[in-house]
DNA sequence: ACTAAGATTGAGATATAATCTCAATGGAGA
DNA sequence: TCTCCATTGAGATTATATCTCAATCTTAGT
């Protein structure tokens, strides 16, 4: 067992719950990706893995990974909702290609603090925050279009 | 008929296609409101003043009130899709309440152009881009939370 | 005015994503 | 062992949006 399912298996405990074969096994097909991923991908790969773990289940254990911290949730927009883990992975915003549909990631620590002065402004005290900028990547517009 | 409904009058006679009695009703109904709308919302309200507009015709309206550019689909997250109206409405990004769901609006043009140079480092070619900070709002803080 | 071609419409079917329900299961402590 | 309650999965349900298609308009041509 990796150590972010570990930190997993400690929140869960902390919380008095169970740390369930099925809860195990979604946390660690998540931290074993690399990628964004949805829910239903999630589910299909696991199925497809012969994990018996249900949709309920698989949406259920996500939260509890949100909940931890140990796991985002990002909305891409567009009705793409998908999951990243957070371990070494300090905060960032997304590039959406319109046309394949790739993700790629950015930092911009200016943006970051202009939006704590936007708020302090506006008498709102910011929990987090969502910025997606929609358009054609590198591959996309170097080919054609 | 006021001007916004009289440009996209002209919009929709432009591509050849008929500015219909239904048409007119949803534009209108979406120009008369100076709030973020949502579709279901917009029907139901059409609905309760005795037009006859179907959904159908509603959400196919609002995608030409936005091919017209006359009108802009924002999605708020947390499956919140709004439309409003461009008149006299620069650019601007959104503040959601988490606990009282309202949504103020703020501009920040150096968050603009800061966008552009992560597009550059990046090589993507941006059209848009959907920025929400998620917090909550003065009402929501100083009674109490 | 008549007609044909094509645009538009509404009712309801369908798609999709996510949540909910609830009976069955199973672990943990008494 | 017994009881309590967390957990689970199948399937129902919800919510939102899109699609289908027959009936109805509009318009242009005659
Ligand atoms: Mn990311
Ligand atoms: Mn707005
Ligand atoms: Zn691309
Ligand atoms: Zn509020």
């Amino acid at each position: 067992m990796n150590s972010e399912s570990l930190q997993f298996k400690n929140y869960i405990e902390s919380k008095g719950l169970l740390f369930t074969p099925e809860r195990q096994c979604v946390a660690e097909e998540v931290f074993a990706s690399h990628n964004h991923m949805d829910a239903e991908e999630l589910l299909k790969h696991l199925k497809s893995k012969g994990s018996k773990a249900s949709r309920a289940t698989v949406y259920r254990t996500l939260d509890l990974l949100v909940e931890s911290g140990l796991v985002k949730k990002i909305d891409l927009g567009e009705g793409r909702l998908v999951y990243e883990h957070t371990a070494g992975h300090p905060h960032h915003d997304h590039l959406v290609c319109l046309k394949c549909g790739s993700v790629q990631e950015f930092e911009e620590p200016l943006i970051e603090q202009l939006q704590e002065w936007a708020c302090e402004k506006a008498n709102f005290k910011p929990t987090g925050h969502s910025l997606n900028i929609y358009g054609y990547c590198r591959g996309c517009t170097t080919g054609k279009r």
